[in-house]
DNA sequence: ATCTAAATGGTTGCACACAATTCAATTGTG
DNA sequence: CACAATTGAATTGTGTGCAACCATTTAGAT
């Protein structure tokens, strides 16, 4: 009875799950060439195929919750494999505009069935998914918000 | 509406979580010197200190569902840092035990509270935690079994 | 005793994550 | 206009994750 027992933290329970959805993903996405947070970015891109100069590092980053750090290298990759372009903004070119190839367009066709499959792997109750997704993404919005500073309890923070 | 939009992923739900809380640790594991992995590391070595010769790589591997490629480099760094010690076995020398330091052993009284500071950070219902931790199990256990391969349906795998 | 297959831990290589820094471009201010 | 502050991306450095490969050791079969 220990509070510190690993099997009763929330945070590995969740490590666990997001570690073997990530391995999940491998063989799915090996057919498209790809690995799962460039499969991410993808969707996005997918997802805004509207804006016809695509979209910019920075809206990936947002949507990700991603830095340039992690985003630069990856989408790099993409282009070496011909998923993507980039080109500096005209009005602003601090910006670098991320758009899909024809070849990256096209994938999305390839790709439809991958939720498929993985929603068959995780056996879960459809009905249970939404309350699962709402607690998950309660629980990241909580962490993410300003945490009370560790060292000085401080008199009375303003909010 | 489409099934592949980013929002709707479980996927992606568990991922941006678990960063979450990997990112929520970050501060409170600061004052320990280590980071999230190398604490569940710790916790192993705590929960399991009546063993007196400590535990093998191997045990830890598959506590944490981690790798020697992972956990290789993670206990060099705990050792640095005087955490840990690491030597051959006299029976097999093939592995390797890891016990904790006295000074690894005492910072288990530091990392009494970040479970707590944790727990009030995510703003959940205490009382909705089993059901959370028992949902997040099992999506882990169904996939990590055997996914039914991706190319052939095969004529009748033998098993 | 020897040969071999399996187990174990290490090493290497690649791809994230993320903090910190750098750099160029832009904006706000007077 | 000058110029400080801000912004957006890239770069650098550290630390995971994980697959593939390697060396050592053990256990089992002959």
């Amino acid at each position: 009875m220990d509070a510190l027992d690993l099997d009763r933290q929330l945070c590995f329970a969740l490590y666990s799950a997001s570690r073997a959805m990530t391995a999940s993903y491998k063989d799915l996405l090996a057919e498209l060439g790809i690995t799962y947070p460039q499969y991410l970015v993808m969707l996005v891109l997918w997802e805004e195929a509207s804006a016809p100069e695509g979209v910019t590092v920075k809206h990936l980053g947002e949507r990700l919750q991603l830095d340039s750090g992690t985003l630069s290298p990856l989408l790099s990759r993409l282009e070496s494999l011909g998923y993507v372009t980039r080109h500096r903004s005209a009005e602003d070119s601090r910006s670098v505009f991320i758009r899909p190839t024809a070849e990256g367009a096209a994938a999305k066709e390839r790709a439809e069935c991958v939720p498929v499959r993985i929603g068959e792997r995780t056996q879960l109750d459809p009905a249970s998914m939404p309350e699962l997704l709402e607690t998950l993404r309660t629980l990241t919005r909580n962490l993410r918000a300003e945490p009370a500073p560790v060292e000085p309890p401080g008199p009375l923070p303003h909010h």
